[in-house]
DNA sequence: CCGGACGTTGACTGACCGTTCAATCGCGCG
DNA sequence: CGCGCGATTGAACGGTCAGTCAACGTCCGG
């Protein structure tokens, strides 16, 4: 029943969704309320998803740069398994006026980043005298960043490339956060 | 004459431009024949600007980190100076289907922080294993998420929060990309 | 075979908003 | 003073689209 969901941006008009679903328009309304509240579940269902497998990452044992690295993996990998998926989020959650439940799911995954980070601080991995919410909101929008480039097709796709990414953003971010780097 | 421009976001409707620039929204159709030409001009117009001090940094003396550094600052000051016209840029710049010339504009400034690392990985202050261009999203996408918190309120404003949100940012972006760090 | 409950449809509505344009204003020049 | 022309106005238009609703199909239980 959501189905019609997983495809395509929700940018698009009611009519191309139920169009999408296979179903005249007007039924939409006899499972939602709203367009809106068609987006607000597609996000909120797949985005819990999302907060479960970052909660069994946080609640792993494992040092705190492993558990960061599993993260950005989880995010990377999302978007490898389903692109339309990850255009719908990224473009339409740091969106505008939307209701406070989602700003609170959104909230709890800066905040298991944010622990992560401040757990590699406990443990002397991370440097302490960075602000762990910030450091937070620099890792998400770095991981962003690079899901909305390859959105708009303006960084190269492929499983390589997301290899690299993985890589790149990794080293960055976890030697940015490190209390040591070793010269390579 | 394009005062009624730096107010406000770009999701308003024409007669709201009109509105805040004090004049009838017909009129609007004197100067620009349509909407989106008048959010093409206000980014153009603005966005070079940006790139001009993007592009002074960039050909200034002085190591790449410290270089970096100054990127980081002018994005983090133009928030600071006008909010508002950050909101716009930052909130449709990284939109669907806008003119090639704009891309390129982006590209653009994304060109100049990719070749401010690879100079640091020439320098070898920054390790030449990572590749540039990803690089350069990563650092980008910090920044924005970043004023996308601040823009949209979730993130403490102030200038004391301008301040370490720079620390930290360059912190986490110059020690992620640094050939070794000394640890504090 | 009937009845009604539920799923489904798509023409219709009402509002919104970008765009047009005929009418008006006001300023400078002859 | 008055003519003319660009600046300015805002009512009207047209298209789009979210949301409504009365009608229809289908399926099952009695």
């Amino acid at each position: 029943m959501r189905v019609f969901a997983r495809r395509g941006f929700h940018t698009s008009r009611v009519g191309d969704i139920a169009e999408e679903a296979g179903v005249a328009h007007g039924l939409l309304y006899h499972y939602f309320t709203s367009k809106d509240e068609v987006l607000e579940t597609v996000f909120r269902e797949n985005w819990r998803q999302l907060l479960d497998r970052f909660a069994a990452v946080e609640e792993s044992s494992g040092p705190a740069d492993e558990k960061l690295r599993g993260l950005v993996k989880i995010l990377l990998r999302t978007w490898a398994n389903d692109p339309d998926l990850v255009t719908v989020m990224v473009r339409e959650v740091g969106r505008s006026p939307h209701l406070a439940s989602q700003v609170d799911d959104i909230g709890r995954g800066f905040g298991v980043i944010q622990r992560v980070i401040e757990q590699g601080q406990a443990e002397g991995v991370f440097r302490a005298e960075l602000d762990a919410r910030l450091a937070s909101w620099v890792v998400y929008g770095a991981l962003e960043e690079v899901l909305t480039g390859w959105v708009m097709g303006r960084l190269p796709d492929g499983d390589e490339e997301v290899a690299r990414a993985e890589r790149t953003i990794v080293d960055v971010v976890c030697g940015g956060l490190a209390r040591t780097t070793l010269a390579v």
